[in-house]
RNA sequence: GCCGGUGUGGCGGAAUGGUAGACGCAGCGGAUUCAAAAUCCGCCGAUGGCAACAUCGUGAGAGUUCGAAUCUCUCCACCGGCACCA
């Protein structure tokens, strides 16, 4: 072959590595093993460019450490249960089963051509019984270890369609088919225990050196431990039962500056008064509208109500507080009640501005006694405070001080006592959907709730159901509720909730290690490939996935699924940036929102209807949002190592990157560029030439720069690397020899990157073998340093000059030759420089 | 609202306390060609200057330092997450 062309190489050599089963992972005592998973994709059944870069990040590593000798697991799989798929179904009438096949076939008939080092017979899709039958038995497993019960939670309530909504579907307080006003609603669900280990997962967060200390932060601040007071206060006439309303805060020092207690909508006290009440009832219906999330909650406007209830201030019975109910309170988080503080918490202030409630410091800034008017003064709690009055005889002190001060005091006085709290609660896994994995539980009115015995699992879903009325299908199957209890034997109903997709990819990482077997994991295989050596994927999976997945290790470790050493299943983590895109969007006759393809859209308009589009610039890729980029025509015009060295070359691999078409074009060009050049070589004489040494030490530094870009996950740098390393060997007229370790050389670094024309130009270079097995070069110390250095010359710290001098000369003799350079003579206009700051090797500054 | 992040030429970005703009794209000029494509050579932050060079310049403002894109503080804009999107 003359000239460069992908498409003829690209099939040929991806049938050699298939030939050769270079990318089957195997278990081997001669070699050591590494582990690479990129997050596994839901199956939307079109890969779009943010898979194309995350899944290159991967087999770039992946494809680097097999030439570096290890023996390389590098899966792949689908989060194939979900939303999206029961969605089609009521769009389309299919059937999400065949639906979300469909799709896997789709996808990976897109993904092949990329030639990614996957080991494909390890491929597992969650939602085949073979895979939720374990993760049943699992569940089973930590039923039995205590690690799961059930509970009453809040869920969104669609009072119309009659069914539970996703926070998704909820848009703007309203239902997203019905339109109506989404209620909150307590359901009795399926819980993990999470926060038994909310310690263990936050001091464990200090072992996981290779994860991005924003990703560690974000956890830690999830987690939320707190220390803080729990005490009571006492009611001045008992009501419903309670003679007091208990509280926790992590700011005691502020009791003096209370102003009322308030206890959530959902507290056990404003449930009995509700009872009674008939306001009280109508205002927990109030607070009950909207959204379940924390964002929904913090920006809903405060609301407030009155009891009429009074309770004594803990240090002084004579002072007496009201009791109020107010929306902002959870119940989740310490008691559901609080005491307020407006001076010192903008939320307080602002309700206790709303209500006529009254405002009282507690403390000034040391300079400043400026009364809280509309904002709260809330110093950082290490800045020191002047205090008023304080009872545990403060005066001039920090809010952790006095903090601790104040909870010493109250437990001395035995008032109160000093607890650590949590800010994260247990996972709440059931779903009222069809789509998911069953919760293999059966309720028997003789027994209860009663474990499905493992030899009945899979519980299989059954395939015959509809999506033409709202709600869960399974909730409605005539026989498939229906079963003998495991335990009695007599009729019982199946649990009809699913699980929460985040337990199908809480464990895939350790299935991929024995995909096929007929035991949730096997010790052998655990053993050897565990730990996940490199875990690429999104930032927006930085908290819930990974802390979930972290859990699910030490579940599994209890259980008896996973070795100890696997307590942190990851050892280093790489969060990508997102690919960005605009989204377009139109309104149907009703208003609500019509996304539309890229592709569909030319020049603001819709190519189908000429419709005007809406442009909302610069968001995250969705496949809801139909903002995605489809990279089957880049590979279809250019190739896949195009693709591949394109999405990785332009920006850092951690920053979000707008996708813009352009650049593609360019990237071939250089690969082909590259293809004449090293073909160039490979008909050239053996012979020497000048600048052998010179190309020689280039090889080597690029070499040491390109390794360490690849450890390191600069891809752009490397990139950037190879192309001067390229330019250098063009430019080059050095002979055959050099030229061809060289060419061999450049070949090899661009491997990881564009393998398949690396292979074609190592064969043409006359090499034996596959690039991808070849070992990776090693760069050789000695051609790595120079002899000179050239040293800038600043003058008040603005360059003036440079000097060259040897690498080692001496402090002084370089402030000599600094002070006889002509630029610095001209630059100093015969003043003498006060101090001259001289860094060996870096620069030198003169300060006059 | 709370938590985390990002901001540098026309564009993607490099430099993580030491020469701001590596490398690439776009653009401009030249060589080659009957012509074009491809290829090759060169220029390319702004302002002033024939030039040498000077001044300004890393979202805005302040600070620390001999020296700041980089560290600190305040502010602005954008992005991610907020527990039922995956």
């Amino acid at each position: 072959m003359s000239q460069y062309s992908a498409s003829e190489i690209e099939a040929k050599w991806q049938a050699a590595w298939e030939t050769a089963g270079i990318f089957r992972a195997k278990r081997s005592a001669d070699k050591p093993k590494y582990y690479v998973l990129e997050m596994f994709p839901y199956p939307s059944g079109r890969i779009h460019i943010g898979h194309v870069r995350n899944y290159t990040m991967g087999d770039v590593v992946a494809r680097y450490k097999l030439a570096k000798g290890f023996n390389v697991l590098h899966p792949m799989g689908w989060d194939a249960f979900g939303m999206p798929a029961e969605n089609a179904a009521m769009a389309s009438g299919g059937h999400p089963k065949d639906w979300t096949y469909q799709n896997i076939a789709d996808m990976k008939a897109q993904m092949k051509p990329m030639g990614w080092s996957l080991d494909w017979s390890r491929e597992l899709a969650t939602c085949d019984p073979e895979y939720y039958g374990q993760q049943q038995a699992l569940f089973l497993d930590m039923l039995d270890a205590g690690l799961v019960y059930r509970k009453n939670a809040v869920v969104n309530w669609d009072p119309v369609d009659m069914t539970v909504l996703a926070n998704e579907q909820v848009i703007d307080g309203k239902g997203w088919r019905s339109g109506a006003d989404v209620e909150r609603r307590e359901l009795t669900q399926w819980f993990f225990k999470i926060t038994d280990f909310s310690e263990e997962l936050l001091t464990a967060i200090d072992t996981l050196d290779d994860w991005p200390s924003k990703v560690k932060l974000m956890q830690a601040n999830w987690i939320g431990k707190s220390r803080g007071l729990q005490f009571s206060f006492d009611m001045v006439e008992p009501a419903e039962g309670f003679d007091k309303v208990e509280v926790y805060t992590t700011r005691p020092d502020t009791l003096m500056g209370a102003s009322f207690v308030g206890i959530s909508a959902d507290h056990p006290l404003a449930k009995a008064l509700a009872a009674k009440s008939p306001e009280v009832a109508e205002f927990r219906a109030l607070c009950a509208k909207g959204g379940t999330t924390e964002e929904a909650l913090e920006k809903a406007e405060k609301l407030g109500f009155d009891t009429g209830l009074r309770v004594r201030h803990p240090l002084n019975p004579d002072w007496e507080l009201p009791v109020w109910i107010a929306n902002f309170i959870l119940m989740d988080y310490g008691t559901g009640a609080i005491f307020a503080c407006p001076a010192h918490d903008q939320r307080d202030l602002d309700f206790c501005r709303k209500y006529d409630l009254p405002v009282v410091d507690t403390f000034f800034a040391t300079e400043d006694d400026t009364p809280v008017a509309n904002t709260a003064f809330v110093p950082p709690k290490t800045d020191k405070v002047r205090w008023v009055n304080h009872f545990a005889g403060l005066d001039v002190a920090t809010g952790d001080e006095a903090i601790n001060a104040t909870i010493d005091f109250a437990e001395s006085a035995g008032w109160g006592k000093g607890v650590t709290k949590f800010r994260l609660r247990d996972w709440g896994l059931s779903r009222q959907r069809y789509w998911g994995c069953p919760i293999p539980v059966v309720h028997c009115d003789e027994c209860g709730v009663v474990p499905e015995a493992k030899k009945n699992l899979p519980v299989q879903l059954p395939d015959d159901v509809s999506f033409d009325v709202p709600g869960n299908p399974l909730d409605r199957h005539p026989t498939w509720r229906d079963c003998a209890c495991p335990s009695c034997g007599k009729p019982a109903k199946r649990e009809t909730d699913t699980m929460d997709t985040f337990v199908d990819s809480s464990w895939y990482f350790a299935r991929f290690t024995a995909p096929r077997a007929t035991t949730p994991t096997v010790a052998e295989d655990a053993e050897y490939w565990m730990n996940v050596d490199q875990y690429i994927g999104g930032i927006e999976h930085a908290i819930l996935h990974l802390l979930y997945s972290r859990f699910f290790a030490r579940a599994m470790q209890i259980t008896g699924h996973l070795p100890k050493k696997a307590i942190e299943p990851f050892n280093a983590l790489f969060t990508q940036g997102m690919v960005t895109h605009a989204i377009y969007q139109t309104h149907d006759a009703d208003g609500r929102a019509v996304y539309h393809f890229p592709e569909e859209v030319e020049d603001g308009v819709l190519k189908a209807t000429g419709e005007t589009v809406e442009v909302i610039p610069s968001a995250k890729m969705s496949k809801s949002k139909r903002n995605v980029v489809d990279p089957v025509s880049i590979i279809a015009s250019y190739g896949a190592d195009t693709a591949r060295w394109f999405v990785l070359s332009d920006s850092p691999p951690e920053r979000d990157v707008e996708w813009t078409a352009s650049g593609a074009e360019a990237t071939s060009r250089h690969i082909a560029r590259v293809y004449r050049i090293v073909a160039d070589i490979a008909a050239m004489e053996n012979a020497t030439g000048t600048g052998d040494d010179d190309l020689l030490r280039a090889t080597h530094k690029t070499i040491d720069e390109v390794s360490k870009g690849l450890e390191s996950f600069g891809f752009n740098a490397a990139i950037a690397k190879l192309y001067g390393f390229t330019n250098t060997l063009h430019k080059s007229s050095a002979g055959g020899d050099a030229k061809r370790f060289a060419a061999a050389a450049l070949v090899q670094m661009m491997a990881p990157f564009t393998p398949h024309v690396s292979e074609e130009l190592w064969s043409l270079l006359g090499k034996d073998g596959l690039v991808s097995i070849a070992a990776w070069p090693e760069a050789d110390p000695a051609m790595l340093v120079d002899d000179t250095v050239t040293l800038p010359i600043q003058v008040n710290g603005k360059r003036r000059g440079e000097i060259v001098v040897p690498k080692d000369m001496p402090k002084e003799e370089v402030e000599k030759a600094v002070l006889a350079d002509q630029a610095v003579i001209r630059a100093l206009d015969g003043a003498a420089p006060k101090k001259i700051i001289v860094v060996p090797g870096r620069i030198v500054n003169l300060v006059i």
